[in-house]
DNA sequence: CTGTTAGCGCTTTCAC
DNA sequence: GTGAAAGCGCTAACAG
């Protein structure tokens, strides 16, 4: 049952003749003598050896692993969040396990164990669930946007009340006089809500009326739309309202493909921002489906690896709130 | 050092009053005497047991990982691949490692040589390179697409030399009278390279002279294909052709908008077909971003899953090649 | 069918 | 400084 040829730590004891806690300790770094080093460094080269994770993992109970759960790896923001996340891991030497809960609470909370059994060296979620109460002990948990009903998990998000702000204020330096505001929210509670506070405070700033379309996610998007627009139309089909902030870019492009199908022309008859940033394909030399506020992706997913990697987890900030950035995508006039 | 207070298998053991080798037979469900059973179940339960995978890994010389090396996780194709090898490895009870390469060669291989040290159970792999001659032995590897040069290496793909004739044949029977054929291809040979075949035996089927832009990845697109439109213009402004396959969703997309900037209507003037069956914001709910011979990802990734976890490899075939179908995505006259 | 025991490969005291 | 030896938690071979 031993496997196959691979050479272990005696072969290459044996090997440089010096004894097994030699190698151990070249190997780790600890010093030993020049010459000791030498034979075992030499040793080690010529059997091509490689230290056993599993044998490690045994004695030190870390994996060099992150685990990082999201709902999917095909919404493209979720793809982009893991993209970077692996980057990162990477340049730490770190390596990502990928889990896709579907945004199934069981799932999360399976997945949640598992990486807790499998010695993960700590879990960055994106969940759609609020998991607190089911994290496994000592095991570091990063939350992205959500927040878990406990008062142990850091959560990393994009600045997005002043991403509403910002997105609203476009909309008037544009040359919108009435923006409206259409949200679809998730029903879980996370950073993301607050872009309708940026809207509500813009709103305020300016002296402006407040018009928006606030569900929650389960409804139907495109009735909902539909019914929000008509109930602003006038008989000569102009509208209350000349630009939309859209919570997504994803339900921004549905709002702005249903206006086009009604006759309206975007942006001379109404403008539109998403939030997000999602380029089509995927990447940044792509054109954005709309104009948009940008999520700092890379940005965000750097600070959630040196968050779960880090050292003493008592100093880090329950919330940490990165700066969002307008891009233009068509959809306003520029 | 001992890891706090997490209970061990002598605990089980011990609690349950029994030895310890009944305790490992009961997990790894071995008959054992029902009473017995119960009373290590009941252990279990209440000491809240969970099997330490590092140990386990250390006997077993596996880990219930898969390693999944692809470019990026950007490119919504790369996205979803993942996705779905996820949710396959997840039924058959594996997590996935998910590496990024960026298609560096020596990324490729660390990756690779990373997943046979940390015993992933095998990997599967998507690459820009041919790592052929860096596979470790005795790590289970599965290709998607890439043909490496060696002969152990069970390739999965798409069935590309049919879609190229689907393609073809498609804007023929949309009434297309010369398609033409424009590609980008990676400089490494993969099944991909046949969308090429599908469509000159096409065109042979149908009496239809070739007609065709073939060039590597690495020239600039855009003005490629300007150059190839430019030369089969005539002073009026009509074109050689009345339809385009092109190799990808991507490039595809790119088309259809130089050629509309030109002033040309799709698919009224001409009509497009790409490869790949990219969604906008990667849902198969949502549009396509042009008509194109869809990829079956999730065939493709359960395929890879089902073929790197055989038991025995020397059953697998070397090539597997999974059907294409075509869909709608308004650059074609339905 | 059960209990005992010898390792898996590594880290880490602890004598020397 | 070095080397010997004791486990980490588990599986599997073996004896009872």
């Amino acid at each position: 049952m031993k496997n196959q040829n691979v050479p272990t730590m005696k072969d290459v004891a044996r090997h440089a003749g010096v004894a097994l806690g030699t190698v151990s300790k070249v190997i780790n770094g600890i010093p030993v003598g020049e010459e000791y080093r030498m034979k075992v460094e030499q040793a080690i080269k010529e059997l091509n050896y490689e230290v056993n994770t599993y044998a490690r993992g045994l004695k030190m109970q870390k994996s060099n692993t992150v685990t990082l759960i999201i709902p999917d790896a095909i919404n493209p923001f979720y793809a982009a969040f893991a993209h970077y996340i692996e980057s990162a891991l990477y340049k730490e030497g770190h390596f990502m396990v990928l889990c896709c809960s579907n945004g199934i609470l069981e799932k999360e909370i399976e997945y949640l164990n598992m990486a807790a059994k499998n010695q993960s060296d700590g879990v960055i979620a994106l969940t759609y669930n609020d998991i607190g109460k089911y994290v496994p002990e000592n095991l570091p948990l990063i939350s992205f946007d959500r927040i878990y009903t406990n008062r142990f998990t850091p959560r990393v998000a994009s600045d997005n009340f002043t991403g509403g702000v910002m997105a609203t204020e476009k909309l008037l330096e544009c040359g919108c006089r009435q923006p409206a505001f259409i949200t679809f929210n998730s029903p879980y509670p996370g950073e993301a809500d607050r872009r309708k506070n940026g809207y509500l405070h813009a709103c305020e700033l300016h002296h402006i009326t407040p018009m928006f379309l606030s569900e929650s996610g389960s409804r139907d998007m495109l009735s909902e739309i539909t019914g929000f627009i008509n109930a602003h139309r006038h008989g000569d089909g102009t509208l209350d309202f000349d630009g939309i902030f859209v919570n997504t870019d994803y339900n921004a492009y549905k709002t702005c493909r249903l206006l086009q199908d009604m006759g309206y022309r975007i942006p001379e008859d109404i403008q539109i921002i998403g939030f997000d940033g999602i380029h089509k394909f995927g990447f940044d030399e792509n054109e954005l489906f709309v104009s948009t506020i940008v999520q700092p992706i890379p940005a965000l997913a750097q600070t959630c690896v040196n968050m779960v990697l880090s050292k003493d987890r008592e100093l880090l900030p329950s919330l940490t709130l990165l700066p969002v950035s307008y891009q233009y995508g068509g959809t306003t006039r520029e």
